[in-house]
DNA sequence: TTGTAGGCGTTATCAC
DNA sequence: GTGATAACGCCTACAA
């Protein structure tokens, strides 16, 4: 059944099941079982049908089972459209710890960008609508939706990673921000710091708000008014993070009483605060103490090496695909928000205030 | 033809081009036309049944005009395994700057990793061979191949990105790696710079011959030889490109007639290398000039900024797509090799050597 | 244990 | 301009 010419030059990719099923001499829907059930077929035949297969170089085509089985193999993953830094560093990370994943349970990657244009929004729900993905992970506030289609109601499994949105009836794995973030301006505290400068995403951020929560309830918990922090930023995306910083510490130096702790809500963003604060003369920790968040790998070399809160992004991308795949498999909905804790790592840019 | 029942509970994806059909009060057949052909149908008619079909939500699977039409809309983009920290910063970029390109074509884009193991090779292979995939962007130096399958002769159009592959017979997108080392360490060379430091990538690797080559070049170029460059690391991994730099700064430190003038395969390096040669208690540019190839946006901001050649990721996306798509489209072979310019930063990790 | 037959949702080739 | 109808490659009752 193999339309493929045998003429030089001609494309030949392609053995079809008939091929596999002629060559061993049996039927088709016997070459369909002994791949698929091979315990359903006599030792001897599937012998003959798998060397067949080998000889030919069978390989089932992807669409045609997936048309017939009624499901697709391929996982959706969907990305935030402006990346910021400090997670554009971990994306391939995750993306990487997704997939192999995945590729073990059976299943592929499939990659889309949510944009706050309507086009990547109609995109994704064709993905979703057409049959072409399975379940969706994604890394996005914001659920797509255009008239009348919503990838809510689309029947897929949805897991959301690193933003909360079980209230939105998503599976969501996160990471404990809030308390991280709480504990280390305790810390910080606890070491003297009274008066503190924080660097802020986009206002109303998932992120901006659980971390920022952290530094309020450590600064409560500890007896201190909120007016002990500064906030800078909260008008950029993400995705500016360094100007973010940048703009930071223009902010820091209108200040007349100087806070001695910094509490960024990105490493990106205090890299770069830390290297304007520095060439305006300050220096950190004797000046300044600096913390934040992300724990990008280069935190290690700055100087002085950054603390930083490690988000557990390889942890993460595992725990998200378990849920997705447990989702696939029952229908029962499992924890509805797993919670895999952070990492502090303390470096040099965290000391005592001097006076 | 809907199967779903309406039971409440029940899933509701997917109205079929039956149901637009039933609805418009058409041919199955005319729905597909009017959708796909709009010109050869009756305005009137066209108009029924684009009202039919966004009355019911309809996206059209696109399982089943894969396989009616044998073609998939999925490209695969096949990442390394070991994707190393400057190359990993750009990744993101890459995917975004890709993916956008190839949605606006009607594409949809995959994502494989291949590792050194057979299995993902195999997975590549099986996308690839079971009509999954319709066409490939590679950034990695092998090409999968397994009992006899291999990615050359699947009959795809494979376009190789960052690594030129040429020789291969692949479409190569590249930027002018060697050239842009070789001018970089000329102008070294006329700051007054003698001796040279040079932190390599794993041996054999293609950045890391071409880049080398570089400097070998220009030092040819000067009539000064070979021997004024001190080769360091070759061993490790790009993924381990912090460990590079660091062990790179122990070698430094063995040196007697110590080298003047850094250059480093890749931004990773130069970042940790600097961090230890500092807390050495060496000065850049001061005691030592440092160089290194990604264009990190982090380079800004360490101390001194770094100096960085930096690759044009999101041209190179670009030109790999529109070379895909052409290819996709012809079957002629449009040029084998495209150079995309990279583009030095100065900064101040650079100056003439002291004495 | 194996073979036969029908259909998954779409497109394309025919007639009309 | 529109409507039947036959594939596309595979899986899965059901029959043998």
């Amino acid at each position: 059944m193999n339309k493929n010419k045998d003429v030089a030059g001609e494309e030949q990719s392609g053995a079809l099941m008939a091929d596999v099923a002629r060559l061993a001499g049996v039927a088709i829907s016997t070459v369909s079982r002994a791949l698929a059930n091979p315990g359903r077929v006599n030792e001897k035949t599937r012998a003959k049908i798998n060397a067949a297969a080998r000889q030919l170089g069978y390989t089932p085509n992807a669409m045609a089972r997936g048309l017939r089985v009624g499901k697709s193999n391929i996982i959706m993953i969907i990305l935030p459209g402006s990346l910021y830094y400090g997670v554009s560093q971990i994306i391939p990370q995750v993306l990487q710890s997704i997939n192999k994943s995945l590729i073990q349970g059976g299943y592929n990657l499939m990659i889309a960008n949510l944009d706050r244009d309507e086009l990547s929004e109609r995109h994704i729900l064709d993905l979703a609508f057409g049959g072409s993905v399975r379940g969706v992970i994604i890394l996005s506030s914001k659920l797509p939706e255009v008239d009348g289609r919503s990838l809510a109601n689309s029947g897929l499994p949805i897991v959301s990673m690193l933003l909360d949105m079980s209230d939105a009836g998503l599976l969501s794995v996160v990471t404990n921000d809030r308390e991280a973030v709480r504990d280390v301006t305790a810390e910080l505290i606890r070491l003297g710091h009274r008066r503190f400068f924080y660097i802020a995403g986009p206002e109303g951020n998932y992120h901006d708000v659980e971390r920022y929560g952290g530094v309020i309830e450590a600064l409560e918990a500890a007896g201190l008014s909120e007016e002990r922090v500064r906030r800078s930023g909260g008008h950029l995306d993400y995705q500016h993070g360094f100007d973010i910083g940048v703009q930071a510490a223009d902010d820091f130096a209108t200040l007349r009483e100087r806070p001695t702790a910094v509490i960024a809500t990105s490493d990106d963003m205090a890299i770069s605060f830390v290297s304007r604060i520095q060439r305006a003369g300050l220096s950190i920790p004797g000046d300044l103490s600096v913390v934040s968040f992300d724990g990008s790998p280069v935190c290690e070399f700055s100087s002085p090496p950054l603390s930083t809160i490690e988000q557990p992004v390889e942890e993460m991308g595992r725990a998200a695909v378990d849920l997705l795949l447990d989702a696939l498999g029952q229908t029962q909905n499992p924890t509805a928000r797993t919670v895999i804790p952070s990492r502090f790592i303390l470096r040099e840019s965290i000391a005592a205030p001097k006076n």
